[in-house]
DNA sequence: CTTTAAATCGGATTTGTTCTGATTTGTTAC
DNA sequence: GTAACAAATCAGAACAAATCCGATTTAAAG
């Protein structure tokens, strides 16, 4: 997703534009990574130096609500990346549990693993898989 | 698992024989089902009324660190079950977000779906169906 | 420009979890 | 059985992520 259309999509569901919620897609669309909401107002505090974590917390739930950003949990906590499931199609992520980098799996397992019990009325699914990614392994070294 | 295997790891890896330990692992192996550390806390004080929620939380810790319980994270906490992998061969789970029931999936998506980037040290991995089984969806109606 | 609802602020609050220091309990050696 | 020690537990403080609240500011529509 391109910042431009996380935009448009606020616009059509009537939110208002704001400096903040654009610089807040801004940082999410610069990094191929998952970050904490933490790691967002760090980010942002150079621009808005007096951004209230309340604002980031609802906006980012907001942005989740809209698909604009997709979410997962990492040691405890929420971390929030620009979809991009909705771009092409449906896929799912290797995550380097140290910086939150991402990487494309090919593929979904709920297309290749039939067999799911009919009597559970499926909402979703998460395929992750976890690790350390080439500059994390180095650094560690 | 059982019970009995559950002690059996504890005892072996030099931990002591608890009546609340033992309690806890009953609780867990009573229930098909992902338990929060709340749901175990509120059936163990029928048996032990002043336990704290440290112990609590400490033990099922340990328990995770041993591969008694299985662990993952529903709405912002943890929720546990006792482990089920280790039994027979490796497999994943569909799991109700209401009421934590799980039903087990055949087979892994890491064995169907290769290609992993190799820059990434794979550490581990998660594959969970999510939905509302039969008598939660009842009992919405 | 005025109006109005939405967005933001700043700080208090809540919730899940972990830590700390004092006390109790299982286990081992005698 | 008893003594001694390390591990387990207790009670409550502390912590971190996230949410709530009332007051203020701001974007957008008329």
């Amino acid at each position: 997703m391109k910042v431009e259309e996380a935009l448009q999509i606020l616009k059509e569901h009537g939110y208002k534009y704001t400096g903040k919620r654009e610089e807040m897609i801004r940082i999410c669309a610069a990094e191929k990574r998952y970050l904490s909401a933490k790691d967002i107002m760090e980010r942002i505090k150079e621009q808005y130096p007096t951004l209230s974590f309340d604002t980031v917390y609802r906006n980012i739930s907001t942005f989740v609500e809209l698909g604009i950003l997709e979410e997962t949990e990492l040691e405890g906590e929420g971390r929030f990346r620009l979809a991009c499931s909705a771009d092409g199609h449906h896929h799912h992520h290797v995550i380097c549990t140290e910086c939150g980098k991402t990487s494309s799996l090919p593929g979904c397992p709920m297309n290749v693993m039939a067999s799911v019990p009919e009597d559970f009325q499926v909402t979703g699914h998460k395929f992750e898989v976890y690790g350390t990614c080439k500059e994390c392994v180095a650094q560690s070294n």
